[in-house]
DNA sequence: CACTCATACCTCGGGAATCAAGGCATGAAC
DNA sequence: GTTCATGCCTTGATTCCCGAGGTATGAGTG
């Protein structure tokens, strides 16, 4: 699974930070989310420039980093889109539809 | 994108061989199934009993090595097709079925 | 026959993605 | 002042996939 789409897709609600959209993928989806995983993927877009990101301080001092979709994001957001649904069709057409038979060469 | 269950699918229909798994599984799903990924992928699932192998010779003289599906292979892609399922919930829930719809501004 | 093409198997090296398992720091709650 | 949740991060190992090779044989063509 490439988790990047999920991460472009979630931040496409507005800016949000690391921790946050751990939580809010893991809510919504229940798929494993690991730090391991998700800064260096931040990370990784960034360098991308997939998203931006911004440290803000919150009222108590807090920092946290947010990022932000950038245009370039968007655009490859909506690729994935249509990335996944093809996926989706493919691999569901092996696992599930296995009735016909393809003449294969 | 893991292929191995949709191999062990393909193996569902009876046993095969490599070049006709890459064939079969290219002409349904349009999926790239290059050589280095499928043999070893192969070995691999032989080494974890899902799948065994035996040579054939075919009138022609040309040897084979045919797959077949075990009864762990068959196990396996039955958990492997309800995780696929589960998993096109989840994801496609964090990239369509957004709460938030995002509003062009 | 010589030549080429498609078939059919394989390995190796590298890159990318994920996870487990840590570390470091701060604010809030008691 | 100790503990908890928050919030960021890195490193090492593993796994998977691909690209690029290599080897060999049968079939079709001239």
């Amino acid at each position: 699974m490439n988790l990047q789409p999920l991460v472009l897709a979630i931040l496409e609600g507005g800016p949000l930070y690391g921790y946050l959209i751990a939580r809010r993928a893991k809510a919504k989806s229940g798929l494993r989310w690991e730090e391991g995983t998700l800064y260096p993927l931040l990370h990784r877009m960034e360098r991308g420039k997939l998203v931006s990101s911004e440290w803000r301080t919150a009222s108590g001092g807090r920092r946290r980093k947010y990022y932000a979709l950038t245009r370039r994001g968007r655009s490859v957001l909506a690729t994935a889109r249509a990335d996944w649904k093809e996926q989706v069709q493919a691999v569901s057409n092996i696992l599930f539809g296995g009735r016909r038979h393809a003449v294969a060469r």
